[in-house]
DNA sequence: GCAAATATGGGGTAATTACCCGATTGAATC
DNA sequence: GATTCAATCGGGTAATTACCCCATATTTGC
């Protein structure tokens, strides 16, 4: 088996001694070089190309977060783990953002840093646990979002009216596309807008998307 | 330590033998039953309170997920822990929104699943690594929608207008709020959709929504 | 059969919007 | 010091919207 070439990125060189002598146990990890801050991180990165690099959040000179973006968009194949203090949804999301592999807190046992820095060396991702719970309650809560079909307090017909005007369309226009009278598509707005208690087409737009009736950005 | 109390539902009696042998070795392990279908699981976890049930997903009389939901409808606190066969994201995801506490694909190490166990035993999450890649995958694709700055076209007074007219406001309600004259934020929207080539208030609502100027839905 | 809901239109009006014309001020850039 | 840009206002107008009035035809349900 080759081993994995690691790049230690830590501001507190304690941690670094850390983190040598438990990876100096293990044959298949072979640390091939170390950073005391995100821009010494880059530095290192173009110059060992590491498998994965075990990368810090908080740093002075350019946080985990900034240099995780930079090096992904140098050299997409390196595996960046976070390991961090923080176990807030904040840093988290982030580091996720900026392409991390992984992500583990300082408080976990050392075997489970061994096995992420082995899982995200494979291609795979590593979320610690107390981790993995932040990012499923994110995944049910915008799956929830686009669930409800919801009261259907609209007629086929004001569906129709209603799409169009959140489309953009004028009354006029509306009129042309439907073959029905301009007048007509003026009632069945006003019909709309009592029904909803809503008063101008920028709510109706806004209600339509918040109910998933028109598709929108890159839900098209 | 007390032992976990587990629950194991799979429709192969093989599958269970080997299970039962797996964790005869665990002392804090402990099988409280067995099911070999979704209706047998339901009725067992409410007979028995388990405090785990490892569950397969794809089953004859009730599937998995299905099962999921009404045993976390029935008892919240119990943790569902899926193992199966299957890696795509159609299952996982399924099985995630009906409520389960991880994902275990059958092809697995003993120590991952009893690791597992341990993790949605303590209400923490356990999300197999090539499974976790899915779910960050799809975290991605949902948070780049929302990121993008984009072009910044236009200037801070222009945006704060433009926010205004996406909530709903009228030109004079706006002038108000901004202690500005109509006529200027009539000027500010001219320009607005000039500088975006659109024609009316709606399609502002749209261009703001799209590029996450204004928060839509449950994003508020 | 009759009431309720749906879909269709016509007339009218006040408010609002969309879009043009013009202007001044200040700040930044060059 | 001139230019560009941002932000501020004024006048004017045609189109559009929002909201009332009225009516008729069809369908649906009790």
């Amino acid at each position: 088996m080759t081993p994995v070439n690691l790049l230690l990125v830590d501001d507190h060189e304690i941690v670094r001694a850390g983190l040598r002598m438990l990876f100096s146990a293990e044959p298949d990890v072979r640390i091939v070089g170390e950073a005391a801050s995100g821009r010494e991180a880059i530095e290192q990165v173009a110059k060992l190309a590491p498998d994965v690099v075990l990368m810090d959040v908080a740093m002075p000179d350019m946080n985990g977060i900034e240099a995780t973006k930079r090096i992904k968009e140098m050299s997409p194949q390196v595996a960046v783990l976070a390991l961090t203090m923080h176990e807030d949804e904040e840093y988290f999301f982030e580091m996720l953002s900026a392409g991390a592999s992984g992500y583990v807190p300082k408080r976990a046992a050392p075997d489970d840093l061994l096995s992420a820095i082995r899982v995200v060396s494979h291609g795979e991702v590593f979320i610690y646990p107390s981790m993995a719970r932040l990012l499923v309650k994110d995944f049910l809560r915008r799956a929830e979002d686009t669930t409800p079909p919801d009261t259907e307090l609209l007629t086929p017909r004001e569906h129709e009216v209603l799409a169009c005007i959140a489309d953009g369309q004028t009354n006029r226009e509306i009129a042309e596309q439907l073959v029905i009278s301009v007048k007509t598509v003026d009632r069945h707005r006003e019909n709309i807008m009592r029904k909803l208690n809503l008063h101008n087409r920028v709510e109706l737009v806004r209600y339509a998307i918040e109910k998933g009736l028109i598709p929108v950005g890159s839900d098209a």
